[in-house]
DNA sequence: TAGATTGTTAATCGATTAACAATC
DNA sequence: TAGATTGTTAATCGATTAACAATC
């Protein structure tokens, strides 16, 4: 007789999805998700001159559960004064704070194909604080040069500029086969979190942080539902 | 005295990430995605001429736990042969099944501003089975007409041409104030799923099936974890 | 004060993982 | 047969929700 089974070996799910520690307390990735849904919701709610809010109200708002807001702003703080609600301007600059767009930081985006492109164009994240100020490509073409004023540099630029402008945030959005090896080198240059577009998943060390966006993924997923 | 409280009455959560029924049972939305991400995992192994896979195996592609594969496999049927595995294009033909990717789907897609641009050009979609064969805007610029020969038609004649042509599936990338007013217009004239990238809670009826992808929201909380 | 709403603990719910008999 | 791996049940873990005392 063999003692009780072990688990498999190469069985330990690293979910990339996990949880952060802020001091004492692991933060789950999906509070920090909602936390800047609250922040985008408050601001809509300071475009109409809202002053107050209540867990209630911010919940119906985003289709979530009063109790879950509560929870989400305990780990971090008492934001609330109880009878009354939160103080809408002040509740978002406390969350700005914590999630750290309360600054500038500096993006770059690597691979200006069409979807990086675009990404470049979109507005939204300057709005938010971003400064995409540097794109990469293996091919620094015509058609790229200061893609909406943007200036394209070639891939074997990049560790020098990572590092020089001590980029924290990258935006990928490279051929599959071209992912790992230029997130080994953004790893390297001292990235800390990466916006992956790439269909790939990419080996890091624990403190880089990745956010998947896969849209075929999302899109092959949605077809399950129809009729 | 009053009797027990009652549960605040605005407050039941309603995550649109929930759940659908397939027969009897319920299918968790994290099953059904990662059934893509299988599909995909599958291709790649077939690629390299790869006929056999546990879900050990299947499992450590993607970081996840073999348990979990197999449980996410059990909800649909018995896929693998036990002492073996499962066969390769066996699985991922049952998985295309299941999805419901195994035919040709009518997508279109809707404001053709950057990044709708960006997807019209974006050939992930195409690969998969996806036709974006309509795209609309309330504006048909000289720019717009035939971007990556998809025929860009106004918004007015959005109903007609859905229905028409029976489009299920719409990918939605117009300005936040348009949003759901457009999405009022799609489910009368019968989609049934949208991948929403604008920033806004949509309405809709429980049939409907919406993916958010914030790109914003992916931005924003990924600064969280800067340094 | 009376009413409202917070912060927080306890209860519930659901999803992930371990374990193992069945079986190829 | 012996070894491997499935399908599935039970155990664990974590996240969501309910409930309510504290408090403005």
């Amino acid at each position: 007789m063999t003692g009780p089974k072990s688990p498999d070996s190469s069985d330990e799910a690293q979910n990339p999805e996990r949880s952060a520690v802020l001091g004492e307390k692991k933060i789950p990735a999906a509070v920090v998700k909602r936390l800047s849904l609250y922040t985008r919701a408050l601001q809509n709610l300071e475009r109409n001159k809202v002053e107050k809010v209540s867990s209630t109200a911010l919940a119906g708002e985003l289709g979530l559960n009063s109790a879950q807001v509560r929870k989400d702003l305990a780990y971090f703080g008492q934001f609330g004064v109880p009878g009354f609600g939160y103080h809408v301007g002040e509740l978002r600059q406390h969350l700005k704070h914590i999630l750290g767009t309360d600054r500038e930081i500096n993006v770059a985006l690597i691979g200006v194909g069409h979807l990086g492109k675009a990404l470049l164009s979109y507005g939204g994240f300057h709005r938010q604080g971003f400064r995409i100020m540097w794109a990469f490509d293996v091919e620094v073409r015509e058609s790229h040069v200061g893609v909406e004023r943007v200036p394209v540099y070639h891939t074997s630029e990049l560790d020098r500029i990572i590092r020089e402008e001590s980029i924290e945030l990258v935006i990928l959005t490279v051929p599959a086969e071209a992912a790992q090896g230029i997130a080994d080198r953004l790893v390297k240059a001292g990235v800390s979190a990466i916006l992956n577009f790439v269909p790939t998943r990419l080996q890091t060390p624990d403190h880089v942080k990745i956010h998947y966006v896969d849209l075929a993924i999302e899109m092959e997923s949605l077809s399950f539902y129809l009729r």
